[in-house]
DNA sequence: AAAATTATATGATTTAAATCATATAATGCC
DNA sequence: GGCATTATATGATTTAAATCATATAATTTT
């Protein structure tokens, strides 16, 4: 027999309202919100948005993750930030009315809400709470990025690749095990978030878990003693 | 005799509501504007605010050049951003109701306004286009740190160090001669934005002078050959 | 104006990290 | 399953840039 009652899969029941900027509306501005989404499935490694495409909407993660990256200098891929569900993404060319200037890939198969620009703009200028919560996340981004720059500045490869590591399981956590990152990166991905080449990469990686910092697993990484790991990252406070 | 016609030195006519965030507001909005600030000058090297502290309110530069730094490991400091006449400095803190991330010092005599922080979060409750050239300025922010990022993590310091004079330039203009950077900034200043050390940064600007790329008289720096600068600095499109 | 401090300049040396090279392991593919 | 491709690993070499050192020029301070 048919069920004709609420849909159990709106926007209810979904990351995006429970731990997003969204979680400022209320249940109708939710119900709302819900007719100018759409939702997709992607596929690990395609492409949610491209650098100097023009943005159509605001994405928001459902779940899945997702790494924002430029194409810098001879090709070479930078991953400027990372995202996990729950986040909101592309806000900034949005915003400022300008082309994507970077591209957004999933790192593992996601599914991805697109809410329609025209009605996004309406909902922030009609609900300033909503304004001030994106507000928030770029001004969060903004202190990420600019951390990152002392970083890149000031540190060396080593202090970096910690630093990186730490990074990882603040965004995405841990697995069950309570010490396994829950992200599976690339060599390479983390060189080209750290700013270094994949050899020292692999070579540091293998450097920390000699010393019993870390260990590894195929592309899993376990932070294996958290506190010498923030000391060789070399962090204040 | 005593005037009492119009202050002319009011908001009307300062550089805040010429090339500001400011200039959506219509004539009512920056009278009001006016009566919920609060002029200062500043000498050459004063701190307008200082990392940790708790922003009372929004600055705006009249005239003057201000840095943004933040002190990084060992207490090297880094220069985050350069900030001209007419820009608004502090908004990130103030709108994401943090401490100061970073410290503002002026490069030069200042003067500088400071709008009232509960006035400021009313004017962009109530004008969703002063909201919105806010949001385009933090925007703007983020997409300046974000390239930061990427010369940070694939550019040799060479072309880093030409790419900041070509953004010293974009950021202040010639003087009238029409090849003088219009900033003075010591050699380790310059190192602290490029993410280099002060004699890499006075070996290369020698270098520069050397091949004729730009020519220094004391902290001034002439930009002589503007396609080899920017040659120099490897910069794409 | 002289002394002291700080900024700029340049040479010599060291060092971190990139690059080059090659091997092995893992993954995708017909 | 076996072949091809890609990812990881590690050694050897080179190189860019930091550091150390010292000198001179330019500011500040007294």
């Amino acid at each position: 027999m048919k069920n004709n009652g609420p849909i159990e899969t709106g926007c209810m029941h979904c990351n995006v309202r429970l731990n997003s900027v969204f979680n400022v509306l209320d249940e109708d501005q939710v119900k709302d919100l819900c007719i100018h989404k759409s939702c997709a499935v992607y596929k690990k490694g395609q492409y949610v948005f491209t650098e100097n495409g023009l943005p159509a909407g605001l994405f928001c993660i459902n779940s899945g993750k997702i790494k924002l990256t430029t194409t810098g200098y001879d090709g070479k891929e930078q991953i400027l930030r990372l995202v996990k569900s729950g986040d909101i993404v592309g806000y900034r060319a949005l915003l400022s009315n300008e082309r994507y200037h970077c591209s957004a890939v999933t790192l593992e198969d996601a599914s991805i809400c697109i809410i329609d620009k025209k009605y996004f703009f309406d909902a922030i200028e009609s609900s300033p709470k909503l304004m001030f919560e994106v507000v928030k996340k770029m001004s969060q981004d903004l202190k990420v990025a600019e951390d990152h720059i002392v970083s890149l500045s000031q540190k060396n490869v080593r202090e970096r690749m910690a630093e990186a590591l730490l990074f990882l399981k603040a965004t995405y956590g841990f697995e069950e095990d309570n010490q396994t990152i829950n992200v599976s990166l690339s060599r390479e991905e983390i060189a080209d978030y750290v700013g270094t080449s994949t050899e020292s990469c692999i070579r540091l990686l293998s450097e920390f878990n000699n010393d019993k910092l870390i260990s590894l697993k195929g592309k899993k990484i376990s932070i294996v003693n958290l506190q010498k790991l923030i000391q060789t990252a070399n962090i204040e406070d």
